[in-house]
DNA sequence: CCACTATCTGAGCAAACGTTCAGGTAAGGG
DNA sequence: CCCTTACCTGAACGTTTGCTCAGATAGTGG
């Protein structure tokens, strides 16, 4: 009569090694965060720009091809992460890297690119 | 009278020079392509856990503490970007790691968010 | 075979996202 | 001073996302 209610673990030990090992929930929240910041093409783009010379606004706009203000948008939401820092040069305010940890993960993420490409000669994605 | 239509670049050498060291779209796109599976907590969750053994379905959704139905889902998403691979085992299927450098990943994201904390001691972000 | 278990799939929906537009602020030059 | 330049901000929008629910599929054991 009394069926399962709970679902119950298929592999206890597993499961109980894998909480134990879990990250913590705040630094979980920041680690999503940094991968959230590079998980958009225009974001992506800016800070890979930075990863060579800091830019102004107008300059990132050419580059990453969208309006001045989307930049402005995506450089707030990158310095509120502290993914960028801006300096102040008279008039134009150039943005720059605030930590270099940014070029060793898109460093990474073209290693598994390469991984993936490898798996599928013609690239799997469309 | 001939008002400037297009937008001119403020420093045209650093425009010229971001152009020349820009990533190829298609690499930017795998690239973007990782993070982004990288930027939900689900996902995190789970990419996490199979850095340390391969689980299965039911398992995941205890660790994650979502439905096995989401977990399913978002294991699609992981399989189509060959970041994770099934194993059959009878009747159940365990999920491991397809890229070791998803730990790599994972650990330079862990350094950026010590940096965050370190810049800001009582953690910035709510 | 048939029931059970583990996983998958598609539809639907509420929430979050990225962009543009229009207007606002702050520093510099005539 | 006032106008221009460079950047910021809020609202509005169409799109995308991640979840749940209901039902389908595939391997296992009696």
């Amino acid at each position: 009569m009394a069926q399962r209610v709970v679902p119950e673990a298929i592999d206890p030990e597993a499961v109980e090694a894998a909480r134990a090992a879990a990250m913590p929930e705040e630094m979980l929240h920041l680690v999503v965060g940094v991968f959230d910041a590079l998980s958009d093409p225009t974001r992506a783009r800016i800070l890979y720009a930075l990863t060579g010379r800091p830019m102004c606004v107008r300059d990132l706009a050419i580059i990453t091809g969208v309006s001045e203000s989307a930049v402005s948008h995506q450089l707030r939401f990158l310095r509120d992460r502290r993914l960028v820092k801006p300096a102040r040069d008279g008039n134009i305010i150039r943005y720059s890297l605030d930590d270099h940890h940014v070029g060793a993960l898109f460093r990474e993420a073209e290693y598994h690119a390469d991984h993936v490409r490898q798996a599928i000669p013609d690239h799997p994605y469309s």
